[in-house]
DNA sequence: ACTTTGATCAAGTAATTACTTGACTATTGG
DNA sequence: CCAATAGTCAAGTAATTACTTGATCAAAGT
């Protein structure tokens, strides 16, 4: 539950970059390379390193060294946790607002029976 | 678009906290006012209040004074906006991963009628 | 009227974030 | 071998974040 906690944190905070943002759209086309990750950002390669090192700390991408390049890619597994907060969530608020829905049309076949 | 960007980096950061989190879990069961959310938090009244404020700026709550007490109360559109983002990539990465798959029995089919 | 209660405002601070530059290391292609 | 490519490391900096305290204020309860 703690780490789970932390783990949100991080992933979140991943999340909340357009440029990480970007690198993951990238990624969900297949793996990529740092550099092709930073091609369309008008940034230095250092900032985008550093970019995939946080990516990488939260478990949304994992990388392996092949030659001199590193190959970046999607790992689904964090990233469907932050999913999974938010549709827990929604499951949440969405029943209750089922369960007003029908309160009020109650109320109001009550009100109809009389007026 | 370009607002939409702003939005989602506000909406992911907001959501990178966990007692942001749990004041938005709080609000999933029902409105409450900034003292009801404080109340499970260690924390004074007045970071719970900034708190509430940045949830308020990216969307994700609205709030609405009575008397002297705030209430609030979760407004689904940024956090659905952030649950698409998310369910977007899962879409594409998830086709990419089954054309991948339809390649790979492919081969093995190959390689069978040719050992 | 007077005191709580619920919230707001302003200012300050320690920690974190998103970069930068510059020096350096390993791989690879000619 | 040597030069270009791909990435790494360290250090510095400006901006942002997540709080704190203390003063203030308006609405309620007694």
């Amino acid at each position: 539950m703690l780490d789970q906690t932390i783990d949100l944190d991080r992933t979140f905070q991943a999340l909340a970059d357009a440029s990480r943002r970007s690198m993951v759209e990238r990624l969900t086309f297949g793996p990529a390379s740092v550099s092709e990750l930073a091609l369309p950002l008008a940034m230095s390669l250092s900032a985008v390193v550093q970019h995939v090192q946080v990516l990488e700390a939260c478990g949304v991408v994992t990388t392996e060294k092949v030659g001199r390049t590193r190959m970046c890619r999607i790992d689904p597994v964090a990233i469907t946790a932050a999913e999974q907060w938010i549709s827990d969530s929604r499951r949440n608020w969405e029943s209750r607002l089922d369960r007003l829905d029908a309160v009020l049309s109650d109320e109001a076949a009550t009100t109809e029976e009389h007026p």
